[in-house]
DNA sequence: GTCTATAGGTGGATAGAC
DNA sequence: GTCTATCCACCTATAGAC
């Protein structure tokens, strides 16, 4: 491996090991010494791949929503319909919490107001793209008849993400998995699915 | 005052800066010396009163879920039935956000693998009051027929806590009270309300 | 009950050698 | 790219005077 390939992979990894330390324990809550520990590398090398902890934190939640829309796309091209559609992005989250893990999002949520400026802003990216892409859904959805609901595509998109978010923030802590999918059923058949 | 009075005075002082910065913040993300400047006082004086911080959260905790209690025991008797008790259930919720501030629980419960034993036991009881209050409510609106939903009273109970937490969790960073009435109504609507 | 002073640790970040 | 060494700010907590 030349040095540049090397560099990206050591780059991966330090964004890897923070991005599972931030959804377990959030980003007030780790620091530089549990990545440098657990590479059994110098807290100064982190430094070399990302100079701050707010821009360690800016690309944690960039790519997040990048592998996320690449997740949407996916499901874009290959689910068939509203419903199934809507039963994928589900399916977003379930895979998330048996990781032992929160949304990086939702978990960075809870420290909004603590966090840089430029995470706030890529935070807020995220979750518009979420709510963009469920608006889409249910937009298809109530016209095609497949779902159910009342009100606005846009408030039906928030709450979706809300509840998902704060099902997963009480599994992650109280009831594990089993709660989860239990408040994940409930809100499909909220909506007909 | 007198020494005890004056005492006792100051520790609820400091329990309602603390409360009030968790709140905002989060436990990981305040320190001692937010409080003492606040009351112009030393962070050793703050010892005194709290002698680890560790304490002082299970103080928070027990505190809060004490004025729960007496909030939903009046709830229970004055709120003319399983509709209005759920609606006063909700109002909890939208009193604290409109104070610009998260549910003190749900900030620790985001927190909750970071926090020492003793606070962990704590939101359990927390979170297990909330719980038990709300299933009683359901089974006695199904059996009156006055709310409408599917499967137990405790999955349901739990659903209703993480969307009102997370939408909460949302609304804190993004949307604001806006998009919590309207997650609020729309859960509400799911159970016939 | 409150203070000053300080201990002992950890945080993020930088300089400069290799 | 990685290291050691170091800085400085901040953290929780304690000792001891008042």
């Amino acid at each position: 491996m030349d040095q540049k390939t090397e560099a990206v992979h050591t780059s991966q990894q330090i964004l890897d090991i923070a991005q599972r330390l931030v959804q377990t324990r959030g980003f007030n809550a780790f620091s530089y010494a549990d990545i440098a520990n657990e590479m059994n590398v110098s807290k100064a090398s982190l430094h070399y791949h990302f100079t701050s902890k707010a821009k360690l934190g800016v690309m944690l939640i960039e790519r997040y929503t990048n592998d996320l829309g690449k997740i949407l796309d996916e499901i874009d091209r290959n689910a068939d319909g509203p419903i199934a559609k809507l039963r994928s992005y589900v399916d977003i989250y379930t895979r998330v919490l048996a990781n032992e893990r929160m949304c990086l999002c939702g978990m960075l949520a809870a420290e909004f107001v603590t966090l840089p400026r430029p995470m706030q802003t890529a935070l807020d990216d995220y979750f518009e793209a979420n709510e963009l892409w469920l608006a889409g859904v249910l937009e298809e959805g109530r016209h095609a008849a497949s779902l159910q609901f009342k009100g606005s595509v846009s408030d039906a998109a928030q709450f979706i993400i809300g509840s998902l978010e704060g099902a997963m923030l009480m599994a992650h802590s109280h009831g594990g998995m089993a709660r989860f999918s239990a408040a994940a059923r409930r809100l499909l058949a909220d909506f007909g699915v």
